[in-house]
RNA sequence: GGAGAGAUGGCAGAGUGGUAAUGCAGCAGAUUGCUAAUCUGUCGACCUUAGGGUCGCCAGGGUUCGAGUCCCUGUCUCUCCGCCA
């Protein structure tokens, strides 16, 4: 969520990030929001001076009482009583109109950074870094879903008498292989200095609100409606809200946090070849790194996340691409988002495996999470995460680019966490 | 699930109807021959900035001229019991 001071100040900086988005009517809303602030503000002050009046009127009343002049006390009395009403009034216009700001600020996505452009799909993305050789795989290459059956290590019918689909079954190597890379994942980045929690699974509405996806995303997420609780899309979730509402030190940065935790996506609405096999699954795992900076060194620490996302693929040795996402294709919270994709050779396309993203202050606002600046006054900290990896594609990827006539080869950094070298 | 206790500023912790003590931490300044001590101010949010004003003691209602304090509803935490991995 934007603030509105911000807006207030920055019309043009606002309007000129949303059009960047393709974001539909943004000088309506964004005029909708300034008169809703005036009026908010100009009722503040009308019922600010109410109650100043009032309280005024009950001290002389205090003080009339114990010098025994209750006629007189009484005459002032009258007068706090319409004074009550007209307050009364006034706060309930103020209420009104702070619910139609707060309405209104939840529609508006996060500015995106100067360096990102304008565009309105995924075609529009910029391709920033290729790393890493395709591999030649020759004409009898299968793609991940046959080679999960040939090699017995995904069963996705199994999962679909179990639970339905979208939901596989990983088997003997294959979950071994699972285990290993969320454990590599993990020690990648408590090795980078990331502190490793595990976190509930569950989150409840306020939560789900403060790092945006509610309600943005409502309708994306698993709801369990007898207790009002989501099943987390991502550990982004309970990782940021673990922050939530917290005043921190400026000597407390950077504040870095990983965790693994399984992530559940009703994904309504997807459908196709694109969502064969591993491609996009309703409950997959994930390892994601979240850090709460200082704002001057956010972007500083986005590099850092993105070089470090690098440096595990290239232990990988999976061939990838970095996209810096358009205006268009930046998530709603997001200023700066890049995207790794992994190319599935079998398959000839790329895959997401991983989203690097700085919210900047759009989420911080929502879980009030601020530190003491320089001079003493609270300042909203800075959001970012990745993940460091999604685990379904990255799988897929090594299955496909790694089958040989032999088996599928195990990457060398993961033959310690595997404890085989090949599944046959 | 049953019973009891509780929720106050970044943290700790007073305050039972008259308008939020105090300590620690933070910030600013003063002073002193010195890794520090001491003193002063500041130290929640919003509005307005010339003063100021308003709100804020878990949330939402209510009583009252006036509520942290009294009443109602809800949420959460702790303790004990029950159930259970």
């Amino acid at each position: 969520m934007l603030q509105v001071h911000f807006i207030r100040e920055n019309k043009e900086t606002v309007l000129a990030g949303l059009a960047k988005r393709n974001f539909a009517n943004a000088e309506t809303i964004i005029d909708q929001v300034l008169a809703a602030d005036v009026n908010r503000r100009a009722t503040q002050v009308a019922l600010d001076n109410t109650l100043a009046e009032s309280n005024k009127l009950s001290k002389e009343i205090g003080g009339l009482f114990k010098s025994g002049e209750v006629q007189k006390a009484n005459l002032l009395k009258e007068k706090t009583v319409q004074l009550k009403e007209k307050s009364k009034e006034l706060a309930e216009s103020l209420n009104s109109f702070a619910e139609e700001l707060q309405e209104l600020l939840y529609q508006i996505p996060n500015v995106p950074h100067s360096t990102v452009k304008a565009g309105t799909s995924e075609e529009d993305n910029e391709n920033i870094f290729n790393e890493g050789a395709i591999p030649n795989l020759g004409e009898n290459a299968l793609p991940h879903w046959e080679l999960a059956k040939k090699y017995d290590i995904i069963d996705f019918e199994l999962g679909n008498k179990i639970t339905g689909a979208g939901f596989p079954v990983y088997k003997g190597k294959g979950a071994r292989l699972q285990r290993a890379l969320i454990n590599y994942f993990l020690d990648k980045n408590t090795k980078a200095g990331y502190t490793e929690v595990q976190v509930p699974h569950l989150v409840n509405t306020e939560s789900a609100t403060a790092t945006g996806q509610l309600p943005d995303k409502d309708g994306q997420m698993y709801h369990s409606t007898i207790d009002d609780l989501y099943l987390i899309p991502t550990a982004e979730i309970p990782i940021t809200n673990m922050f939530r509402g917290n005043l921190l030190q400026e000597s407390e940065f950077p504040i870095t946090v990983t965790g693994y935790t399984p992530c559940f996506r009703r994904e309504a609405g997807s459908y196709g070849a694109h969502v064969r096999g591993l491609n996009r699954l309703h409950q997959f795992d994930k390892v994601e790194i979240v850090r709460i900076e200082h704002p001057d060194n956010s972007y500083q620490a986005l590099n850092g996340m993105v070089e470090h996302i690098k440096e595990i693929l290239r232990e990988l040795k999976l061939p990838y691409r970095i996209l810096r996402l358009c205006g268009g294709d930046t998530g709603f919270t997001s200023a700066l988002t890049f995207d790794f994709e992994l190319f599935s050779t079998a398959q000839d396309r790329w895959l997401e495996i991983s989203s690097a993203s700085n919210f900047e202050t759009f989420q911080a606002n929502r879980l009030k999470l601020r530190f003491k600046n320089k001079e003493g006054k609270s300042e909203l900290a800075h959001t970012l995460n990745g993940s460091s990896l999604a685990l379904p594609r990255v799988l897929a990827g090594i299955l496909e680019n790694y089958q040989t006539a032999d088996g599928i080869k195990i990457p060398d950094v993961l033959v310690p966490y595997c404890g085989f070298d090949y599944i046959k």
